[in-house]
Order: structure tokens, then C-alpha cells, then sequence
DNA sequence: GAAGTTCTTCTACACATCGTAGAATAAAAG
DNA sequence: CTTTTATTCTACGATGTGTAGAAGAACTTC
């Protein structure tokens, strides 16, 4: 299971929420405008470097290797992402009906509807 | 999030399966004659105990103390405990309505049947 | 109830992951 | 070619997990 690290899961929202590439330094600088309530951390440039070699082997982000400051990407958007993990979860159960019946029992209303939306027909 | 060990992945495993509440030498025992592919290990009951106690303050399973050798037994249903991790996953995305969208369309027809039929009515 | 047996708790170590970053190296700019 | 900028290597401390011995507590049996 890819469990992510706080400072990765924050470079990774940070990615999920820029549609072109970063730079290490602009994450950086990113994490340091404490986007999200975060504690705004002055982290060192290699820090952020590190975190993202971490989460290429892992396969979540891409790195431009063209242009000379490397640029970042994540690879999935973050629904993609977050559904693959949820599928990977439901999967680890032998009962898996079980298991959704027991999940659209905690979704909200507004969520049900858009299920029953989403699986519509037949 | 309450991300499992290899160990502590297959004590829950055994104490989802078994109704009753188990001793350690028991576990340690289950988990000897290999029940499900898993290399059948030889573990120290002091091992199993250890991760029993963690997978306490996990709050995962519940610990007997009256009877002498203690008893173990999840908290929770495997089934209980598969939803509540796939609901922690959902609400880590702020687009939840997109997440399920993609969600939905990892499942396979059975499961889709079995939500249709679970969110019927209104 | 003293001695042995069984069970539980404490303590510990090795290994992996993650946050963190300096040192060394490579590449670009001037 | 020297200075600046960017990348990789290496590393250390903290935490989580697999593993279990040593020490302590409780139960059994004479």
C-alpha cells in the first residue's frame, strides 16, 4: 500500500493542485506560503528534492529531465488516485459486497445520489 | 491512517475469521500451520503477544483480561473495518463526487449490481 | 504455601520509512 | 574558466514493525 508521508502527501497536493510542472524550488516556495493552514516550513531545496525522488520511485510523480530545472508533475489526478486507493482497499476483503454495503451505509446522501447517478442504467 | 504491519495483517486476519476469542498460543499456533499460502513461521508466542498489544492501542482488538490466558478479538468486523478505511481514503479528497465517479468505474459488474441494488429506493 | 509451570509485561535490537539537510558533483551562465 | 545554480549522494534522527529474551506475576500442585 503507498502510504504517504505528511511532507509528501504535501507535495503532492500541491502537484495534484498546479496543472503544469514544478520546480523543486517553487514547491518549495509553495510549502513555505503554508497553503493549506500548514505551518509554513522553510525547507531546505535538497529536502523537497529528496521528497520527490521518494515519490518518482513510488511511481506518483514524473519528472521532466529535459529542461534544466527539472519540472514535476504528479502522474494521476488526484481522484485517480485516491479511487485506485480506495479500490485497493476493498479489494484486501474475501467479502467485498459486505464490505460496499457496509461503506454506502457512511457516504452522504448527496454522495449516494450521485452514485445512483453514476450507475444509472440496467 | 491505521496501516497494517505483514504480522499484524495476519493476526487480524486469523481473529476476523475465527467467532471466538483467541489466545496468543493459539495465534501463534494458526499462524504456524500456515492457513492461507503464508509461509508457515515458527514465531515466539512473546512475538504474537506484542503485536497483539499493539494492534490493541490501535484500538483494532479487544483483550480478555479476566479469564487468565488472555483473550483476543477484533473490535471490529473485517467487513466494518474495510469500509471505515475506504471512507478515511474518500474523504481525503476534496472532490469527493469525482473519487467516487472514478471509483465506480473500477468495480467490477457484480459489485456495481450490488450498489445499485443497496441504493435503490428515493 | 513453596516450587514449578504458564502467562504477561518490559526491554531491546534490527530493519524500513520518512523528514531533514549537508557535501559533493554536474551543468549552465557569464 | 570561474561563478552560480541544480542534482545526486550520503547521512542522521525519529518512528513503526518484526522479532524475541529476561523479568515479573499468577496459577497449579504437592
Amino acid at each position: 500500500m503507498a502510504t504517504l508521508g505528511d511532507l509528501e502527501r504535501t507535495v503532492m497536493e500541491l502537484l495534484w493542485a498546479t496543472p503544469e510542472a514544478l520546480t523543486a524550488n517553487e514547491l518549495r516556495d509553495a510549502i513555505a506560503e503554508a497553503p493549506s493552514g500548514e505551518t509554513g516550513r522553510e525547507l531546505a531545496v535538497t529536502t523537497v528534492l529528496t521528497v520527490l525522488s521518494r515519490l518518482e520511485k513510488k511511481g506518483l510523480v514524473e519528472r521532466g529531465r529535459n529542461s534544466r530545472p527539472h519540472r514535476y508533475k504528479s502522474v494521476t489526478s488526484r481522484e485517480a488516485h485516491t479511487a485506485e486507493l480506495m479500490h485497493e482497499v476493498l479489494v484486501t476483503a474475501p467479502d467485498r459486497e459486505a464490505v460496499l454495503a457496509r461503506f454506502i451505509g457512511s457516504v452522504s446522501e448527496t454522495e449516494a445520489q450521485t452514485l445512483r447517478k453514476l450507475l444509472g442504467g440496467s
